[in-house]
DNA sequence: GAAGATTGAGCACTCAATCTTC
DNA sequence: GAAGATTGAGTGCTCAATCTTC
């Protein structure tokens, strides 16, 4: 049981506060432009990259880090809302391909407008390129 | 409204991602000690720093950057588990003063043992000391 | 028996409304 | 009226149990 170093326990520290920081900032943004919540664009976004033959849940957990519990109510509403749909999968009788409606297409075009806008403010104004580089790569390597 | 460059963009993807995976292995091992979860421990080492005078909760919730309304309620359960004692503010009766407990203190500990060898285990040997001072450093200007 | 997915019950989060004291 | 704090009602998260198909 090797103890954290000062440096790394402040590395988490920091990393927790920054990203509360910046996910309340985007999640009001979202809220005040009446647009869903971050979790609806993540999986909207998968299911507009997989097109029409559509994603398995399985997959999206991987993807986006979720338990399947969480990921199966969260597709629950986004259902309920329209903008995704549930179809048979041919090949697996247990599970089924998820496929973005139009109106989901829709709405994570405008969401990401506002998203962008948000990222920028909260991160893309308070640091360099070459930080964001270096930023971005090793925080790469904690995931 | 200016958009955000590939790499502002990635270090978001990047730093929730970490954020999340570091998050939830940290969650797990307190669970699995039969510890209390990791916002208890935040509020329990903010207390033990102020001592006997004890914290106000709005205090807290800077420093925590917690809405009033979950603080609230979080104090409410780390109250009724013993952790700590609400106590009547001499200087003002809106408010109150919020201090740890004998028992409080002892769990605070006993969480850190295990909450410390996640943060090591996750973190501490992922990456170089030189990685971790930067990454320290260029986070505190996210927050 | 394992994998994909859902569900009931209990707990935590959220928002707006409220209360008390300043 | 503003600041510190709490609360009711609605929603989402969590865990274990369950169901179906592989």
């Amino acid at each position: 049981m090797a103890q954290p170093s000062k440096i790394t326990v402040e590395v988490w520290i920091q990393l927790a506060r920054a990203h509360q920081a910046i996910l309340s900032s985007i999640e009001k943004s979202l809220k005040d432009a009446g647009m869903p919540p971050l979790s609806w664009y993540d999986v909207l976004l998968e299911l507009e990259r997989e097109g029409n033959k559509g994603a398995r849940a399985f997959v999206l957990q991987e993807k986006l880090l979720l338990p399947q519990y969480r990921l199966s109510r969260l597709i629950d509403r986004i259902e309920k809302a329209g903008y995704l749909e549930r179809l048979a999968c041919d090949d697996d009788g247990r599970g089924q391909r998820l496929v973005i409606t139009q109106s989901g297409k829709a709405v994570r075009k405008d969401a990401w407008s506002i998203y962008s806008d948000a990222i920028e403010q909260t991160i893309g104004r308070k640091i360099s390129v070459p930080s964001g580089k270096m930023l971005a790569e090793v925080l790469m390597s904690l995931s």
